[in-house]
DNA sequence: CGTATGTTTGCAACATTGTTGCAGAATAAA
DNA sequence: TTTATTCTGCAACAATGTTGCAAACATACG
């Protein structure tokens, strides 16, 4: 089950199995949705240092084992990368409840960025929709 | 030209024209794009304090005579909200290239926000295309 | 004009998010 | 066991942004 998911998850990586690690990926993994850094520490059983935390998600974040979500006003969010489609997952949307805070990815829709002004070139883009999310309408 | 655009957009929100804002405003105007603190107050003339910049910049959020584009990675950029069509200016995309660093106001293209998943409903968005710009092409 | 009131500014202090240097603890390799 | 590598905690720092306080400035009113 979790303790699965963990070792999977840092076994394809090949990153070892430290007890920040296993703590963070276990909160991210049991939360589902996005957490920001204070969220994450929070909850972690073990009581790690600020700096610590950081430099794990860091790891996780070079690894592509999760991903940071950038809202307005500065709160950057992390959420774990699921892998099932590779390339799906990479570019993907967020949904950001403004109704209980949660941040959800997306990765369900193909948007299709607009149409550009002449000589622009779009390489990839950031897409952050507001609203009410399941759970609260 | 200048001074006049600087006191309309003031005048327009019933704001006294203190030196500090004028200044602000010219260097946004001038700019022509987005611009973080540091960037705006390295190019005021007369030297002011970080907190001075700060406050104004607040005001004219409040007013909506400016608004702000949250990079990835923390940078916060302001840009100055051009009030020609005003619903459309509201919501709008934004443009980053990746070779310049500029960030643009993209204005022309109403894009539809991707289907979201069942009983999710969309308010609002935010959206950072990256990519090759104009100038840089 | 002088005085009272309100606004702007600068300075110091603080909060938050994130990174880096350094040394000790814990793991893994030899 | 000894050695080498990796994690972790602490202190320090940087960047961005806010707040409290007092001096400077502008406005209004007598
Ligand atoms: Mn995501
Ligand atoms: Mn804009
Ligand atoms: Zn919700
Ligand atoms: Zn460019």
């Amino acid at each position: 089950m979790l303790q699965e998911e963990v070792s999977i998850l840092l076994g394809q990586k090949n990153m070892s199995k430290t007890p920040c690690r296993v703590e963070v990926l276990r909160v991210l993994l049991e939360s589902g949705s996005a957490l920001s850094e204070p969220d994450i520490r929070s909850r972690l059983n073990g009581g790690f240092d600020r700096t610590t935390v950081y430099r794990t998600l860091r790891s996780f974040l070079d690894q592509d084992v999760i991903h940071s979500i950038s809202l307005e006003g500065g709160t950057v969010m992390y959420a774990i990368t699921h892998q099932k489609e590779k390339h799906a997952e990479l570019f993907h949307s967020h949904f950001f409840c403004d109704d209980c805070s949660k941040v959800y990815c997306l990765t369900k829709p193909e948007f299709e960025p607009p149409v550009l002004p002449e000589g622009f070139k779009a390489n990839g883009y950031d897409l952050l929709i507001n609203g009410t999310c399941n759970n609260c309408s």
